[in-house]
DNA sequence: ATCGCCCTTGAACTGCGCTTCAAGTCAAGG
DNA sequence: CCTTGACTTGAAGCGCAGTTCAAGGGCGAT
């Protein structure tokens, strides 16, 4: 069923949704093998579908393409979905947790932006200005306490 | 308080936690303006530490740099923080939470991924191998239909 | 006056993830 | 036969967000 290995690249490309360009690229990169040949022309089975798939979502969660290869390269090689897949994984769960933490910060910042009616940055909360002491401000911090629809800075008490 | 205009771009750097060279990149994209020059240095008034706060923050957001020349601009020149701000959040609203969603899923692939006991990615529903048919395979969503923590694939009924 | 330190410049470089290009091969269809 | 269209290659280019570098200026302290 799958063992034809009768995809060209350029339907790879259409099925996964991804650009011929691309394919080459991960190959290149090592992300993907060096598919068997016809004519000197790539030739797939469907399986590589499966392989761009999880590129695509690995990617679209933050993952660059050396980590993704990490990912890959141990899964292919070591003792199936051994102690390599699982510790990665470990790793970059970690970073994905914090990745979900800004992206939740960010969110609520947009989301008061949405509605600031504020006349200009100096009175609004949403842009902080630092005191003479803050050597290493944590704005990103600062924005996720803007919480409610009122982003005007409190009158500095 | 602040007219004084007298910080170095080093002492900008520091307490905006920003390096030296990011700061004169911002003013050659048009980000900061000209500052005044003493002996051909730089000096800055307090106020640039809010601007370079802004920055941090609507880049942790997901802004470009030159989104942000757009917001900035706006918020100088227009009708104070006005609808070109409302809407560019708006649009960078939609941006964030689909970023949200993948990381979700992301996160449930790695929490998945963590505890895998398969022999191989054949047989493991982690990576899944599409149908002949889907030209648009929604890969993303499809990982986050791997739940619990048995992640073999179902037998091909 | 010499030292150390901070500042100046433009150009070039980095890393990432591709995309584009030129020049060529091959098989099928009219 | 000739065109069309999909494929091949390596090299170069792009957009982003800076960083690094060489070569030099100026100032306060010793």
């Amino acid at each position: 069923m799958d063992g034809f290995r009768e995809l060209t690249i350029g339907e790879v490309a259409r099925r996964a949704g991804v650009a011929t360009s691309s394919i080459r690229c991960y190959e290149r990169i090592g992300l993907l093998p060096q598919p068997e040949r016809t004519h000197g022309q790539r030739r797939y089975g469907t399986e590589v579908l499966g392989k761009l798939g999880f590129i695509g979502v690995a990617q679209s969660a933050g993952f660059k393409l050396r980590e993704i290869k990490e990912l890959i390269d141990g899964v292919d090689s070591a003792d199936g979905m051994g102690e390599q897949m699982r510790s990665l994984s470990s790793r970059k769960l970690e970073e994905v947790e914090a990745l979900l933490e800004r992206t939740k910060a960010m969110k609520g910042w947009l989301e008061t932006a949405k509605q600031c009616g504020c006349a200009s940055p100096t009175e609004c909360a949403l842009f902080p200005v630092p005191g003479e002491e803050a050597a290493d401000a944590d704005w990103s911090l600062r924005v996720v306490q803007v919480k409610g629809d009122d982003c005007r800075r409190p009158p500095a008490a």
